[in-house]
DNA sequence: GAGGGAAAGGCGAACGCTCGCCTAGGAAGC
DNA sequence: GCTTCCTAGGCGAGCGTTCGCCTTTCCCTC
């Protein structure tokens, strides 16, 4: 079906090995003439590397597998594309699977398994879903050159991305210095590793200012969907009334607040402000606009790629691999935050 | 780095390719000792099949690869999603790659090209960008089967996906329904097919009613985003204030074109209704909630996937495939539309 | 005219696997 | 006791590459 180097070979009347040296630039031992012939037989039938078998002898595929929970995340598929810009520059391609837990798990494929078999040249975790998975870590630690862009069982795996609890804190000290004093948070999970450094971030904010957090009473938990963004706001606003301000997880929660507010009848900013984190495209064309901690997810992706790349071509005597790498998050102030009413 | 076949053979004291019997379960011709002895060797070694080597040897990879635009969109984001689940149940994994034009032509990469170098099985094509583009259609037609979400050039290539025309055209008639007689058009980019469509079956509902559409005064194009659907319906709001509905290609820039209304001073739906097509996650919790046109997104990854397998496994005298599946579009009325004011 | 060297290209081996056929040995049948 | 059949497992070949080394040819040089 497809025509390999002996085909090539064949037609302009030399050894296959030969065709290889020429398509591979390997230039200085054939003549310009032998050179074009077997250009021109190469194009003219089409030939197409057979990857598989190049991989198989030089044990490497130039390829980096990404593990990711899912690409309805914002975050994580902004990654991607971020990680796959880096690896073209640096020729590589990216490989993606979504086997860190869930469906793929139940059918007995291992965290990444798929990944493993392709022989990828190295990993990057970027599934928190599987950031408490003792096996997964494993498979970091032992298997390959690795990056996480979350906390990994155990450590030895370099870490890249923002710091959450300096997103948390930079959102709870925007609100205090509009002169809030009681805000409410709409979480994700609780269980995740994100949320809870969110909330240290958030609270010590708090703490820094002399206030008191009401944990409980204070604070809703969702599962980053515009829906249960919603739900939670519509919840914690019947029970805490008080609070003038939220300080949500995401914003596309943040867009389920939004309405839940609208719906209570609650003016933003001037009832309630809002600020949230991530800065999706259509954030600023929410009404009011929403305030927001920028996360840099593309970039991420970047520096993960590069990190992970450093990490594979490491010289025999490099520096040690930095274990932390922590890009800066940003505020954009648009319009849903404003000084409480007095 | 790996172990291989053989070590697990040199290990359970049998020939490398007993081992592989066993692995992959052709069973007959083994005793239970031995195949304990093996498994055991295997686990305890932590073998993983190398499917480089094994693909070269079937000339079968058991995956099929989508030339997708990007991440960026919901559409295609989605469509891989459903992709990834179905080829998921019959055993296949998928492979994305975003070679379709853009950054990776300009590098040199063909059309689909690492796709075609790791030699996967069957090809989808969901990169709306390259639908005009003569030699991916060529790649499409000659290699491998495929299937495609969009035009191709030249046919053969069996298109999956909703009919963008009735897309139209329901969001027409439920306007008209409302009383609506001046409607204008945020539409996509006007060299796509998908725009053309859409336009095509909202203008034929228009005729239908007997009504005129003033083609460039009452539209506006842009590229997807939330950004240009404000800025279309900004203008568009400024050249043509008579409308009382607008209709949007994508909710997306519906999310715009609800700012740009608002921004205006004018209400959504008393003022001007607004009717867009997808159904994006958040466009219920939109203010007001958007009525929109549901694209069945993960479904048309599922049955691209389905259809590209049945043509893979065709049996030598099977049905001729079929050239094109519609799945069914759905309107999803809420509050964004209403009868003008009288 | 012998020796040396560079240029051009050939060749064998190996990467890790699958597949089909082959063989050794024991049990069964007459 | 000899043939026949199974059963359990071995073995060779081949998938499409890359790599290092080897061979041939030809041109110089002394």
């Amino acid at each position: 079906m497809y025509v390999s180097l002996k085909d090539v070979a064949e037609r302009a009347g030399v050894s296959f090995q030969t065709v290889s040296k020429v398509l591979n630039g390997r230039k200085a031992t054939v003549s310009d003439a032998t050179r074009e012939r077997i250009m021109a037989a190469a194009a003219e039938l089409g030939y197409v590397p057979n990857a598989l078998a190049r991989g198989l002898v030089k044990q490497s595929t130039y390829t980096i597998g990404i593990v990711a929970d899912s690409f309805d995340d914002w975050f994580l598929s902004q990654f991607v594309v971020g990680a796959e810009l880096e690896a073209r520059n640096r020729d590589h391609s990216i490989l993606v699977s979504t086997e860190a837990g869930g469906a793929a798990a139940e059918q007995g494929q291992g965290y990444a398994q798929s990944l493993l078999e392709r022989r990828v040249d190295g990993l990057i975790a970027a599934a928190p879903s599987a950031e408490e998975d003792e096996k997964a870590a494993q498979v970091l630690r032992s298997r390959l050159p690795a990056v996480a862009i979350h906390h990994v069982p155990g450590g030895g795996v370099p870490v890249v991305g923002s710091s959450h609890s300096a997103t948390g804190r930079i959102a709870a000290e925007h609100l205090l210095l509009l002169g809030h004093r009681r805000i409410g948070s709409i979480t994700g999970p609780s269980r995740r590793r994100v949320t809870e450094s969110r909330m240290r971030g958030f609270r010590s904010a708090l703490e820094a200012a002399g206030i008191a957090y009401p944990d409980s009473a204070w604070t809703a938990e969702a599962d980053w969907s515009a829906e249960g963004g919603y739900r939670a706001t519509a919840q914690l606003l019947a029970r805490a009334p008080e609070l003038t301000a939220l300080h949500v997880h995401s914003d596309m929660m943040a867009t389920g607040a939004l309405a839940a507010l609208a719906d209570a009848g609650r003016d933003v900013p001037s009832d309630c402000s809002v600020i949230a984190c991530d800065d999706l495209p259509f954030s600023g064309y929410l009404r009011p606009p929403l305030t927001t901690v920028r996360i840099p997810a593309r970039r991420s992706g970047e520096r993960a790629v590069e990190l992970l790349l450093d990490l594979i071509e490491r010289k025999p005597v490099g520096d040690p691999p930095k274990d932390k790498v922590f890009l800066p998050v940003e505020l954009v102030a648009r319009h849903s935050t404003a000084p409480p009413r007095s």
